[in-house]
DNA sequence: TCTATATTTCGCCACATAACGAAATGAAAA
DNA sequence: TTTTCATTTCGTTATGTGGCGAAATATAGA
């Protein structure tokens, strides 16, 4: 029940996908899907929860993938139909496109990026 | 997404389970779950729609089953799923206990004694 | 045809959940 | 130690969803 209320989100569904392509930081997750970091926490939060993915922290960076070995033993079987499922996806494939420009810099790159792109308290 | 949506939900995971057991009634998954009809119908098409079941109208009643044949095929890995997750779910053992004690009587009187149970309107 | 009745649809209410921004947290850098 | 900053937690709001009862639908029987 966990993992199917997990799946049952469209955006977190679009993190599964994404997160195929291997271990990605908040930010990177964040960039791509356009979402609010907090609301991104929380969903990774949930597919945390329901074993879906694991999370590493890495200095001031959370990474979090797939989970893998015997913990994601039971998972495999979701995965494969989630595969087949979404492989014609037109979000899942314009989600893969974004993350490769996104992954073409380190994370600190591309946070620099982010902050530039807000307009943040420039006249206060 | 359809398919995790629909199976988001623990009465309509209830009810795919109860349906491993064979073709039912929708008077019978009434009686097994203590929902509304109402309520229950909305779960079955919610099911319906997500093709993890499907309908077969017979004189008044109408009994639902597991997709099957080439409809079911894609959906046979997510069952499998769902039956070793839930093997030992303590809710799922009752329900299948109460529904040997429904599918002992065929449904006319199923609904006699659904009846009888209801106050209805004795004294208006 | 008219009645009884199994199921579905509709309208409503209570509660769950996704979204955001603000504040809190915690780890690196100064 | 103090500052910076990636991430998470919290509070709020808008929308989605499950539940019921009443009314509508459709079919069997009188």
């Amino acid at each position: 029940m966990r993992v199917t209320k997990a799946l049952a989100d469209s955006q977190r569904v679009r993190i599964m996908m994404l997160l195929e392509a291997g271990e990605l930081c908040v930010c990177q997750i964040v960039e791509v899907l356009g979402l609010a970091p907090s609301t991104t926490s929380k969903h990774l939060s949930i597919l945390e929860d329901a074993n879906l993915i694991a999370g590493r922290k890495a200095g001031r960076w959370m990474y979090y993938r797939l989970t893998s070995g015997t913990a994601g033993a039971w998972v495999r079987p979701v995965r494969q139909w989630m595969q087949t499922a979404l492989a014609e996806d037109p979000q899942v494939a314009q989600d893969l496109g974004k993350l490769r420009r996104v992954t073409a810099c380190p994370p600190d790159e591309l946070r620099k990026k982010q902050r530039k792109d807000l307009p943040g308290h420039p006249a206060t």
